[in-house]
DNA sequence: TAGTCACATGAACACATGTTCATATATTTG
DNA sequence: CAAATATATGAACATGTGTTCATGTGACTA
């Protein structure tokens, strides 16, 4: 007989769950395919590349800014979000890569 | 100049977000993690191993078998759940792999 | 058939989340 | 300095989610 026990400690699940929900939406979904092809890209360029309002991306991208995601640099009026870690894309992939889905 | 685009349709788009949202949350972690070791675990034996109770760990069940993670076998009094596709289990490992969290 | 075990269900609640709107702040430009 | 541009903020609201509790249902057992 086999014994079965989590592997993975509480404090690391928590912290999985946590990530997991800040990428967990499909605008955001949205914003980190963009960012994995170009670095870098402003709060209006990612707007008009969503398609979407202005406050509601900032909104977005300051959530996943605070949950680590993503990191910011300002230049002249314009402030640059980029991807802390790019193997976060990996996720998506591992979706997109299953195949009942 | 290179040009950037969404490289995902909005449909995928929502997919992939449905199925984060089922995986992102702690329990359900857990659950997919002793489910990767077992191929398969009656709902007691997920509540003892996950220390939870009977009906949190329905919902939960239930709720992944709705979006298409579990599936559910029924033998005698028990009912057996298990992963409708392990290649799930790796999403759990980007994340554990990713350096910064 | 009555009792027990295993699991599901559903109401109710607190709490978190997504969105919109109006407005604030910072930076550049004229 | 005033106006324009880029972004952030915060209130307010609707909606979604996680949890608990009480109870229902199906299957085995004595």
């Amino acid at each position: 007989m086999t014994f079965t026990k989590l592997r993975i400690d509480s404090k690391k699940l928590e912290r999985a769950a946590y990530v997991l929900k800040a990428v967990a939406h499909p605008t955001r979904i949205g914003i980190i395919d963009l960012l994995d092809q170009r670095t870098e890209l402003s709060v209006t360029e990612l707007c008009d590349l969503l398609q979407c309002e202005q406050s509601l991306i900032s909104h977005h991208l300051i959530n996943m800014r605070d949950k680590g995601l993503l990191g910011t640099r300002r230049d002249g009026k314009n402030i640059y979000y980029f991807l802390v870690d790019k193997t976060i894309t990996n996720i998506i992939e591992c979706i997109n890569g299953c195949e009942q889905f």
